[in-house]
DNA sequence: ATGTCTTTGTGAACGCGTGCACAAAGATGG
DNA sequence: CCATCTTTGTGCACGCGTTCACAAAGACAT
């Protein structure tokens, strides 16, 4: 999970469970891509493949949303696609800005994924006078000074962080106060926000780390495979290549 | 969270919960910008502040990793940057390619917050002929017929996905073939790997339509504070605006 | 040396999420 | 109309993660 929520410690709204949530737009995927080869239905098992999940979870997911599904059958995917969207709330438009055009913020301006699930990208937004007027993803970047009027005219209620983290938390005060109540924040900073507002951050950085730790547990396990416990004793001593069992001596250096 | 644990149950590896493991990384940022404020101690609760956290998780979580603070003073700042460092290991260097050099692949290629972590791009690759021979963050990107042998010669076992979706898995084989044993896929497809191999994925629109969901309840609530019942059943038979405690009759079409 | 005060480390309880396994429901064929 | 067969929806148990609350540990002052 490259993210997580910030606030709110794991309410359940509206009586769906937050780890649901958080799969219906996996659900959804598979669906949309089912639907497009015109598949009419489909059982648990199949979609439950499909979108990576247990079919036991997946059936007990939908049934927070009612009983949709015929017993015998399985789900109508039309149908599905439909009552998932609208319960995310992606069958209304979403406009969205970017504050921090630089490379992640044009990746995120020319991403796909957006558009084709009710979010407009409403506005460019970045602190360099000149980035202003520059063309990315086919969209005019305008200047910062003009932040709070632009997320007033246009009834932005979402915006995405973008920028180097040393300003992100500037960046997010100043959307909170013209109105943003959802921030989904990419800069490497713990942003603090008042009550109802909802911040999801997602972290390059860490994925990579998490990934390094259990490719150095793996490569641990692989060498204690190998050598015996010599090679172990010699990588609790060199401290460095860390024996997979750790636990070093610990020497206290203040 | 922007990812999800692919394969893996949540088995804890080497007795860290992987929970603990995903917070790692949090703490080490938090603890890596005391350290170059030249802050020498910090106590279980300033730190959890500073990464978002609770002061008690932080100590459990600390605690697996071994004693490493001091009753009545708190942790030696240094000393944990390095035991959680090794503890993810990035005191020794991960060569990584990035498989896909569009915007988005460009942006990770730009990214600081890698280098300084002790990863380090080994290759950029594109399928792409035109990109072959181009400068992206000052190396040359490649052309992918050569994946495997870059793979090898570098000794990549970490490989990033950041291609489009339709040419994900067939990347991801390569990679696995050629010896990678952790993936982190960008592309917003379900990939399916061996045992053995780690993928994380990070979808971005995944987190947005998160956002959705919560900013949709949001209005929900708001609407159903201002008007009574009234404005509820209207938006329930509008079957768009979807009134805030949901369960619409449900007529199935086909 | 002794007492006080701060902060860690952890036992224990609780709650959420997951997955099994099965009964209920409905489709389908005869 | 009845039997069979498929697939959903869910009760239940289990395990992980979180949080509270407190005892143990050590710094620091006197």
């Amino acid at each position: 999970m490259a993210t997580g929520r910030t606030h709110r410690p794991a309410t359940r709204s509206r009586g769906i469970p937050e780890a649901t949530v958080a799969r219906l737009p996996l659900y959804l995927r598979a669906l949309t891509a089912l639907s497009e080869r015109s598949v009419p239905t489909v059982s648990s098992e199949e979609l439950a493949a499909a979108a990576g999940v247990n079919s036991a979870k997946l059936r007990k997911d939908f049934s927070y949303l009612g009983s949709y599904g015929t017993r015998g059958v399985g789900y109508d995917v039309e149908y599905l696609v439909y009552q998932i969207s609208r319960e995310l709330g992606l069958t209304q438009d979403w406009p969205v800005v970017i504050v921090g055009i630089g490379n992640l913020g044009a990746a995120l301006a020319n991403y796909g994924g957006f558009a084709s699930r009710g979010f407009r990208v409403a506005a460019l937004i970045d602190a360099d006078p000149e980035m202003a007027g520059k063309q990315v993803a086919g969209i005019a970047v305008q200047h910062s000074d003009g932040l709070e009027k632009i997320i007033d005219e246009n009834g932005v209620s979402i915006g995405v962080i973008t920028t180097p983290p040393g300003v992100a938390q500037q960046v997010c005060d100043r959307l909170v106060a013209a109105g943003v109540t959802s921030i989904l924040n990419f800069a490497p900073t713990v942003l603090s926000v008042p009550d109802g507002v909802d911040v999801r951050k997602v972290d390059l950085s860490i994925e990579l780390q998490i990934l390094a730790f259990h490719e150095q547990r793996k490569a641990g396990e692989e060498a204690e495979a190998q050598a015996g416990a010599a090679a172990v004793a010699q990588a609790a001593q060199e401290d460095n290549g860390k024996g997979p069992d750790g636990d070093v001596p610990a020497v206290m250096p203040a």
